[in-house]
DNA sequence: CAAAACTGCCTTTTT
DNA sequence: GGCAGTTTTG
């Protein structure tokens, strides 16, 4: 633990304002590199030291990468203290809370969880119980419009008054089916986290009471995030004592989609009367050239606080754009810069981070990297849950902890293919609708009156039987890992692996998820003591484990939603292309801006050296297609497109 | 009636 | 290029 003197030293005027202003609530507006974290980390020690218990301290990220960077900063700052303040995503935070007050709202105890992908199939079912086509009504269209629904707070019934035509009704009548089906199913989605936990305060003022008297210091990161149920959960708790810090940058709001609000960090002074600011304008990260560049692209938006950034660092390098013909050669001569750079001393591979616009980009460096035999880690992005594999074993595991969970249990009822098919299926599910049974329930009542045709009943006997031997260790709490091996086994998993991926190479890929589950399961259970089914499904899901080594020396590779909040020395900000950033998406729905503070974002993360790359040509639905340069790398220049590395045809 | 072969559709970003 | 949904085959 430091004393008063070493916390406070090197820090700015500003800085030290924004640590030592304490009580009260303080808005400290920090551009990019100016501190943020330090900041945040140092106020929370310097509470501790005015004798603050660290378990009355709530400090809340809104990504898990940046709470662990947090967790591990405040670490090394206070020692094992650290670990009793309460730091994770409002997620984290509000699924603890569910997981306790279950029964104040509703829930079972133990409940599933729904992910993006199970929502979507979920809103496809109600779409095909409603009759709507999928022409009429694109799945995914549903759910983003539904998830933005729950994220600015309004219920179904409000949607059916704000429709104005029909096809905002379609959307409110799948938006009404699909929370009961989240509640028939006894499973809760991610938006739901939020509301459950706003309900919970707002209707409980015995719990609100106790988390307000809990966590006598607040603070909230990246603030310019925080949508509605997210900034009423934590007006709930402070209200009264009002100790809130919340820190953040209107330049860096990159979650409008998910319903983040920048007027909440543009009103704060008006929703918390007297409350201080703080500005924080000096940046410590980045070279002048990397801050100029930022500078140049983020001053072509309208809405925002007029504020430049200042480098303390001073000059170094120049900026680098690339130009390269695909993604290949994108990913092989950033592969080869690396190599080079580690292969003269100059630089460690933790030096540097790839950061690109979508989640599958990473694909082509995955390979490249792979190939070349630079060591890297893969940030969020859909990796781990959307393989097959992992979707498959956790389906399995959620029909045992939950059988009402009617996804997984449709999802596993023919994988690995046991003789129940469309026809079976089909009828059971009609059956099912007209009786307002579950699935499964369903199956075993027509199963045990012999109703299904031979194939489909052998087929299911045998998953019904292997469910319920794991069911019953689970119960019995026995071993988790021996449980979950005996499962696969029954299922003939492996079996299943090598049979759709007859290239022994591949199967080994794909094989290595499943192995992935059983450390997650090993390691959930040494660090709880227990076999906890539910819990562990839980955990997962969330993305807590601890077990990432975050200094093992390899390369990130992540998006820039990803990178938010972190730095590294060397950057490559890849794909720059028109229609990748800005996204062609964001074109129609009018959120360039947003687009070039993502772009600002990526910029803001390079501390000495930054490397631009666009590709002429892309590979896009499996075709090559023509690219044109990003317009930002034009704002970054000075809107003349220099003609060495812009052929005047794309112009 | 289930499994294999085939077709047409996408893909923004995260918890 | 990959996958969900559809058609053809066994």
């Amino acid at each position: 633990m430091k004393t008063q003197s070493q916390l406070l030293e090197g820090l700015n005027t500003d800085q030290h304002r924004a640590v030592v202003t304490t009580e009260g609530p303080l808005l400290v507006l920090a551009g990019a590199g100016t501190g943020k974290t330090r900041v945040i980390t140092i106020r929370t020690a310097h509470l501790m030291n005015e004798g603050i218990a660290p378990e009355n301290i709530l400090l809340v990220t809104f990504t898990n990468k940046a709470a662990r960077e947090m967790r591990e900063r405040l670490r090394k700052l206070c020692g094992e203290k650290a670990k009793e303040v309460t730091c994770g995503t409002f997620h984290s935070f509000c699924i603890r809370l569910i997981r306790e007050h279950h029964e104040k709202i509703g829930l079972p105890k133990s409940f599933g969880i729904c992910d993006s992908s199970d929502q979507l199939n979920a809103i496809k079912a109600q779409l095909r119980e409603l009759r709507i086509a999928e022409t009429s009504v694109n799945p995914r269209a549903a759910q983003s419009r539904i998830s933005l629904y729950k994220n600015s707070m309004i219920l179904p019934e409000d949607a059916f008054k704000e429709a104005e035509d029909d096809y905002d009704i379609m959307i409110a009548r799948c938006y009404e089916k699909y929370q009961e089906y989240l509640r028939r199913s006894r499973v809760v989605d991610f938006d739901d986290f939020l509301l459950y936990t706003h309900a919970l305060l707002r209707d409980n003022e015995d719990v609100r009471l106790q988390l307000e008297k809990q966590f006598k210091y607040v603070m909230i990161d990246e603030y310019q995030d925080t949508n509605t149920p997210q900034y009423e959960i934590i007006h709930a708790i402070v209200k009264n004592h009002r100790n809130i810090c919340v820190v953040g940058d209107d330049d860096q709001s990159i979650y409008g989609w998910r319903g983040a609000d920048i007027q909440k960090i543009l009103g704060f002074e008006k929703d918390f009367p007297g409350a201080g600011k703080v500005y924080l304008g000096t940046n410590y990260r980045s070279t002048q050239e990397i801050i100029d560049a930022a500078n140049m692209v983020i001053k072509n938006n309208s809405s925002r606080h007029e504020k430049e950034l200042r480098s303390a660092y001073g000059s170094g390098e120049s900026v680098s754009i690339l130009r390269v013909e695909d993604e290949i050669h994108e990913a092989s001569h950033i592969c080869g810069d690396i190599r080079h750079q580690v292969g003269l001393k100059q630089a460690h591979y933790r030096d540097f981070a790839i950061l690109c616009r979508t989640a599958q980009q990473p694909r082509a460096f995955e390979t490249e990297l792979r190939s070349a035999n630079i060591p890297y880690k893969l940030i969020g992005g859909q990796s781990f849950f959307d393989r097959k594999e992992v979707r498959d074993i956790l389906s399995y595991l959620r029909v045992i902890d939950n059988p009402a969970d009617e996804t997984s249990f449709l999802r596993i009822v023919n994988t690995p293919p046991r003789g129940i098919g469309k026809g079976t299926i089909d009828k059971i599910l009609a059956k099912a609708t007209e009786e307002g049974k579950g699935a499964y329930a369903v199956f075993k009542e027509s199963h045990d009156a012999n109703e299904l045709a031979t194939a489909a009943s052998k087929g299911f006997s045998r998953l019904s039987d292997a469910l319920r031997a794991a069911y019953i260790s689970v119960q019995a709490n026995e071993d988790l890992v021996a449980t979950l091996r005996k499962l696969i086994s029954d299922i003939d998993y492996h079996e299943e692996v090598a049979r759709c991926y007859p290239d022994p190479d591949t199967a080994q890929v794909r094989w290595a998820g499943v192995d992935e589950i059983l450390n997650f399961a090993e390691n959930y259970q040494r660090k709880n003591g227990a076999a906890d089914l539910n819990g562990f499904l839980q955990e997962m899901m969330l993305d807590e484990s601890d077990n990432d080594d975050d200094d093992s020396d390899v390369v990130t590779l992540m998006t820039l939603h990803a990178a938010k909040g972190l730095e590294f020395r060397n950057v490559y900000l890849v794909g720059l292309e028109e229609g990748l950033l800005p996204h062609k998406r964001s074109a129609i729905d009018g959120n360039i801006e947003e687009e070039r503070r993502l772009m600002y974002v990526g910029v803001t993360r390079a501390q000495r050296l930054l490397l631009m790359t666009f590709c002429t040509a892309r590979a896009k639905f499996g075709k090559l297609q023509a690219c044109h340069p990003s317009r930002f790398l034009f704002e970054m220049k000075g809107k003349a497109p220099p003609d060495d590395w812009v052929p005047a045809s794309e112009v």
